[in-house]
DNA sequence: ACAAAAACCGACAAGGTTGCCGGTAAACGG
DNA sequence: CCGTTTACCGGCAACCTTGTCGGTTTTTGT
């Protein structure tokens, strides 16, 4: 089953679990205002950089007192560390919500709609989403900042594990050469993450261009993987 | 002469000029104070990102009072201009720099020394350097702050254009394809863009096998722009 | 029903940041 | 040589942020 795999995988990311995991009606609210804080920590997040996020806005944003919070996330760096795993969480089921869904629909006969090509056109779309930007400010805040780095680096290496398992199981056709998939994931990854900043500056036009690159890229490695 | 040109493309990018552009000693002190403050916002934007950058921090680092630095920069939103100009102008330099030094001692023999992989190794080099970091920082924080995107995304459209008529005089074999090098350039920069920032995640071996990749494409291009 | 525990509330102090301003010393121009 | 401009200094008020704590409301276990 997709589905259970999916959660399997997103579970190993998020290992607090979320609101649906418990029965208790207070243990069931306490997830829930502490899954809104780290919603409004996002936002706080994507709109004024971690370093001007604070513990005040998110609590006016989540709409709960600054004592709630306390209770909760007992000072700044708590919070962080609880939205560095929301973060990574909201990434992930993101990207493969978008896939799943759109596995069921394809058509192989067409090349543009060859699997490789969709995941590549899904991951541009991710990597311009919400999640997505809360995991670039992380990640840029973390090359100065150690306390973050120390949460950072470890989650973002489980995702990266995570994420990689997860292709592997999407695409049996390179299953002989795993490195090459690797190669394609990280290539496509780094391209699109450096025309998420760059993209402004250059337009649309250049951005498709360089997409079109990166998808040849992509369809050689397949190419090459099938011997 | 190559130098002049060089300089005349900075000079493009820094209109307010250096120390070096003034004879009387006053303005020339005061340019002298001036740049050694921006250089203290580098680095205190370096070490602490967009939003923890304080003007307190800034005059601290750069040994001068508070005063001397509301004299320069009436406000932070002044300082953080100046910085921008400064931020660009250090790029272009630092890739120009080694650029030109390199291309006195290149072989053509041999294919890892074409001038266009030296040029990606080099642009690698540079993308490592602080005043990349300084440029990563600056391009992330603009996205949520719209003073700061009114002041940075206009630098780095001219830095771009600046940036392209250097390619296109550093490379002459690509003049009857323009749109080829300029999709290279671009490629490059984003798939370097990428990996900074993802490197430390995917780890030593990944990011080269990346770059690796990425010498290939671009290497593919330049044999297109030839026919 | 009642005590214990959990969730939540609002205020306070300490510390840092920004912008501003009155004042001083040095350099320039006539 | 003297008035004016320029470079520079350090303190003050207003504001915001963090961490902490005593007290209140709601849920749970018995």
């Amino acid at each position: 089953m997709v589905v259970a795999r999916r959660d399997m995988a997103l579970r190993r990311i998020r290992p607090n679990g979320g609101p649906e995991d418990f029965d208790r009606w207070q243990q069931r609210k306490s997830s829930l205002t502490r899954e809104s804080i780290l919603d409004a920590a996002v936002d706080s997040l994507v709109e004024s950089g971690y370093a001007g996020l604070s513990t005040n806005d998110v609590a006016r944003r989540a709409g709960v007192s600054r004592g709630a919070m306390h209770h909760h996330f007992p000072n700044r760096i708590a919070l962080v560390r609880g939205m560095i795993e929301h973060v990574f969480y909201s990434r992930m089921r993101y990207f493969l919500d978008d896939f799943v869904a759109r596995l069921k629909v394809i058509d192989n006969g067409d090349a543009a709609l060859q699997p490789h090509v969709i995941a590549v056109e899904l991951h541009w779309h991710s990597v311009q989403s919400r999640e997505f930007e809360a995991y670039l400010r992380l990640a840029v805040a973390a090359r100065n900042d150690a306390e973050l780095a120390e949460a950072f680096d470890p989650a973002a290496k489980l995702y990266d594990e995570v994420w990689l398992e997860e292709m592997d199981h999407a695409f049996p056709q390179w299953r002989n050469a795993p490195e090459l998939m690797r190669l394609a994931s990280d290539f496509t990854q780094a391209v699109q993450l450096g025309l998420l900043i760059n993209g402004s500056t250059i337009g649309e036009d250049r951005v498709r261009m360089i997409q079109d690159e990166l998808i040849g890229v992509v369809m050689r490695l397949a190419e090459a993987a099938k011997r």
